[in-house]
DNA sequence: AAATAAATTTAGACAAACCTAAAAATATTT
DNA sequence: AAATATTTTTAGGTTTGTCTAAATTTATTT
């Protein structure tokens, strides 16, 4: 039996990876939803999946990833934050961008490349949409991460993440110059409309509504 | 008919191309070696390039890449030798070490990845090995070279290309600290043993031997 | 407790890419 | 010109990953 996974098989171990850390219900209609596939393909690779070890599975009854397949999911999951790291931090894409082209980059399989990958790009923690990088032996980094609100005035915090994905929203924080990563402080909170004045490194003061602060979050130490 | 080219057809396109370069027998024979795999498998990838109208061919007579079929080959030529200077020149790879790993990276598909690489390198015009990379067009850079021996004393050269590549040339060379891309200089040629002084960019003048020397290849304009 | 609905699995097929073994075409000896 | 050798193609299979349609199991109504 081949040791190897095929992207396939990669893709399958990472959605359900990803369906797992959303809802505890992870059945074959909703795998099969998030891969573009049919219910009658899925069971299939599941069968496949519990030969190969990576999945807990009894047919009616349901499915999971047993520990290697957590290990396995982990590593695809480091390649793929990795890369989209790397496409919008080195090469300039916006990061609404990047998943689809990561998707592809992170069925190359070099060990070193990662790990040569890892070293150049600076150890990063989180990728461009603020989800963690797994390290190597697949531990999630700890991001302790606060609302924006939360911040204290006049400290330095770092966006870390963005709950609205929308376009819109991406085009506001974008015209503002906030990105995953940027240094953050707020000068001045209004009670008036809950709107902040805040200055990131580079740039002058703005105001931001309420709207959009409450989406924003940032990790300080 | 699917528009967008499998890996295996890629591959195909590809070593097709590189057999015509380098001799005008291109045979099922020698197509099946290349690609390690069988003639009857080439047969049947030979029928369906056919019918992308990728090449040319009339069984028993013979098989050609038409210009469709060509202009593909240098579109992924183009991708596996960005994708080997990048893993050189940003991540730090032996030069001996990125064939493997550009031959996966080179099936990824987006056009606007391989644009935005290409100007994040500096629109580099030979690859690691001394290779030309083709422009967005298919073009490739004439890359008039001479041997080192030829370049005028005092002149500043290229290192473009290095005829042997054998471990334990690639071991000297690491040693002397000239790669692909090295700005050098012949400060000196003793007569004696043909030995050369050298001055590379960042670095103290050294002497290499005749045997080093002649398998160096320089460009400069 | 039936009846009905929903979820899941099986049965059977298909395309892609590969294989081995045999047949057919072409090339080379004798 | 035959005989032999080489090259190439076909015939028929396999594996992977997909599909539709039908069967089976489990869940929800009535
Ligand atoms: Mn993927
Ligand atoms: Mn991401
Ligand atoms: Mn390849
Ligand atoms: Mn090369």
């Amino acid at each position: 039996m081949n040791l190897k996974l095929s992207t396939s098989e990669e893709n399958y171990i990472k959605s359900i990876y990803h369906l797992q850390s959303v809802s505890d219900i992870v059945n074959t209609n909703s795998l099969a939803k998030e891969l573009n596939t049919k219910a009658a393909s899925v069971t299939d690779m599941l069968k496949k999946l519990k030969l190969k070890k990576l999945i807990q599975y009894e047919r009616y009854y349901g499915f999971k990833l047993n520990d290697k397949g957590t290990q396995t999911a982990l590593s695809i999951i480091r390649r793929h934050r990795l890369w989209e790291y790397f496409l919008v931090s080195k090469l300039g894409f916006d990061w609404d961008k990047v998943h689809i082209i990561a998707e592809e980059l992170e069925h190359v399989s070099s060990m070193e490349l990662i790990k040569k990958l890892d070293t150049y790009l600076g150890n990063p923690k989180i990728d461009p949409h603020g989800d963690p990088i797994p390290d190597v032996n697949g531990r999630l980094p700890v991001i302790k991460q606060i609302n924006l609100f939360k911040l204290p005035l006049k400290k330095t915090g770092i966006v870390s993440s963005v709950s609205n994905q929308s376009p819109q929203m991406l085009e506001m924080l974008k015209h503002y110059g906030i990105r995953i990563g940027s240094q953050i402080k707020i000068n001045k909170a209004f009670d008036f409309d809950r709107s902040l004045e805040i200055k990131l490194s580079k740039q002058p003061a703005c105001i931001i509504s309420e709207q959009v602060a409450k989406n924003i979050f940032v990790y300080h130490d």
